[in-house]
RNA sequence: GCGCCCGUAGCUCAAAGGAUAGAGCAACAGCCUUCUAAGCUGUGGGUUGAAGGUUCGAGUCCUUUCGGGCGCACCA
């Protein structure tokens, strides 16, 4: 099947080159108003300045030339300030439905992305508490994205990159044997810059449980220490199980003190050092990130002669850029956007390609329920988890509106809603067509068709609009791997469930006359593959039945 | 004070520099002896916070300004 986008461009191509135009990039569109056509080109607006004429003289000239292959385009206009608007011909947007039961769920797919590797980075939640609902949007879609850039060509690999040393786990270990040796009946209290969340009460509860009170006899650094590490465990297994349940899976969870273990972080510093990168002031050792374009410089190491997060950080980003990928995807929280400048400025004192590394800073989530805001503190403990969430609202829902704003937006998730079973709820509304295109294969007891289907029968209106509606799949895939967000995905399925529910109202399928109730299930059977497929690349299901 | 994000319909948001700025919800008026009414049809609703600039063309880019959110550690 012939892609009318690139017969177009050469077309026009052809014609600039017989009217002496000079050579031009010619960029093609979606109108955004349907009564403009499907396709539509700037091109003349673009060349106006170069040619000296005005922009619809221009697209006149050029339209009167265009030829067409009548099979991929039925009419072309000249419209607005200049635009040369396409129609695509009935005939094309048939073969397009043909071309979905032929290509099932790898329509969709293309190549841009091929050769390219990918390294996704995301949630790397400290394993000193449960997740929470910002770790939740951002496995939603870190996870859409791997899916998503995968469906466009590249390799693609997830990572979760956990603190499991240091400070930190020294502060986890002290604040679970304070729970410990208090639930011993030796009232001990919390560190105040430890982990104060009820959470710990419960898991010192558990290990009680299985061991008894043999840490109480071992000297209190070394309780600490072994209670640090049972409780990094612990929490690694449960973002573990609670991502799996959410089907976010990792290829590969990479544990901080791998690089400590091999000296990573010491041995990076010494290369820095080599470059005159790095300076003392009052004891502490900085790195000089403000030499490119950070807004200030960075201690690598303190005056106490301990190493900040900073620096295994850079070691860590130097080990991805050693495995050979070709681009760099971080997703971090809003309180991480000093992130990428320092992380790029580390990266070129290092003499590594910093333009492969790509920062999505995610805006917050707030929790609504029934349009209130729900009452977190951080301080208190009281935190909505993720497992919490998921449990409540269902993975469905949890994933889908998760990415139904930009990333750079901040999202309000309103509980109820995520819940309700109406026509408020995008996610309902989008399964619901999938559901109810099985229900008409089951009530008819038709095999599915397969690609044989005749399609010459459809002509009625809304048929034709729903293939227009499938026939953009590729592009808003393309475009979501382009921008790095899925959220496009979301405004496109609702659209495609908008059309066919009109088409469901408007057309009948069992019991017309043979030939069209056979074209009319080939079309059902393409748009179920394409929502299906829409909503894999979010991790949606869909629903046989509702 | 500095940095990042945001400001678009009553609300929540779309709109890779393009045409008359679009959806969903809410509001109002209709449609179920017929494949799932979790659906469909229709109506109203806007100085894109403000002011300059770049451009053939700005919601989009630049400058200034006002408003909101978040962050500003020799913690992670």
């Amino acid at each position: 099947m012939k892609d009318p986008v690139e017969y177009l461009r050469e077309e026009i191509h052809r014609v600039l080159r017989s009217l002496s135009f000079p050579e031009t990039e010619v960029y093609f569109e979606k109108p955004k108003d349907a009564l403009h056509g499907d396709i539509a080109t700037n091109v003349a607006l673009v060349l106006a300045r170069a040619v000296r004429k005005a922009p619809r003289e221009i697209a006149n000239l050029i339209a009167e030339k265009l030829v067409f292959d009548s099979a991929l385009v039925a009419s072309h206009a000249v419209a607005g300030p200049g635009f040369i608007n396409f129609v695509l011909a009935p005939e094309h947007l048939r073969d397009v439905g043909r071309s979905i039961l032929e290509r099932e769920t790898t329509f969709g797919n293309g190549n841009e992305l091929s050769g390219q590797r990918i390294l996704l980075e995301f949630v790397s939640a400290n394993p000193s508490g449960p997740l929470n609902i910002v770790s939740a949007r951002a496995a939603a879609v870190g996870d859409s994205l791997c899916r998503i850039f995968r469906a466009r060509g590249a390799h693609v690999d997830s990572e979760y990159y956990i603190n499991d040393f240091g400070n930190q786990v020294r502060l986890l270990g002290e604040s679970l044997r304070a729970r410990y040796e208090t639930l011993l009946g030796n009232p001990a209290s919390v560190p105040e810059e430890g982990y104060h969340g009820e959470y710990l009460v419960e898991f010192a509860r558990s290990v009680i449980r299985r061991e008894g009170d043999k840490y109480h006899s071992l000297p209190a650094p070394e309780a600490s220490q072994r209670l640090g590490q049972l409780a990094v465990q612990f929490h690694v297994q449960e973002h573990r199980k609670i991502l799996e349940r959410f089907r976010v899976p990792f290829t590969r969870w990479f544990f901080e003190s791998e690089l400590h273990g091999r000296s990573a972080p010491q041995a990076v510093l010494k290369q820095m050092e080599h470059t005159g990168a790095v300076f003392q002031e009052d004891g502490a050792m900085y790195l000089r990130t403000s030499a490119y374009g950070d807004s200030k410089d960075w201690v690598v190491k303190t005056s106490a002669g301990q190493p900040t997060y900073f620096l295994p950080d850079i070691a860590y980003h130097v080990d991805k850029f050693a495995r050979g990928y070709t681009q760099l995807v971080n997703i971090l929280g809003p309180d991480h956007h000093h992130f990428p400048s320092r992380m790029s400025a580390a990266m070129r004192i290092l003499g590594l390609p910093a333009e492969k590394l790509h920062v999505i800073i995610l805006q917050q989530v707030n929790l609504l329920r029934d349009g209130v805001a729900v009452k977190m503190s951080k301080r208190a403990g009281e935190i909505v988890e993720m497992a919490e969430l998921i449990e409540e609202v269902g993975v469905d829902a949890a994933r889908f509106f998760f990415v139904l704003r930009r990333t750079t937006t901040p999202l309000d998730f309103d509980i109820e809603l995520a819940k309700s079973r109406s026509e408020e709820n995008p996610v309902y509304y989008v399964q619901y067509a999938h559901a109810r295109i099985a229900s008409i294969f089951r009530k008819g007891q038709v095999l599915l068709p397969d690609a044989s289907a005749d399609w010459s029968p459809l002509a009625h209106s809304e048929e034709l609009n729903l293939l227009r509606r499938l026939r953009e799949l590729p592009e808003v895939v393309s475009e979501a791997a382009a921008v790095k967000d899925p959220h496009g995905l979301t405004t496109w399925l609702r659209e495609v469930a908008t059309q066919f529910h009109r088409f469901y109202h408007h057309c009948r399928v069992l019991g017309e006359r043979k030939d069209l109730q056979a074209a009319r299930l080939a079309l059902c059977r393409a748009t179920q593959i394409v929502l299906a497929r829409g909503l894999d690349l979010l991790g949606v299901a869909a629903p046989e039945a509702m």
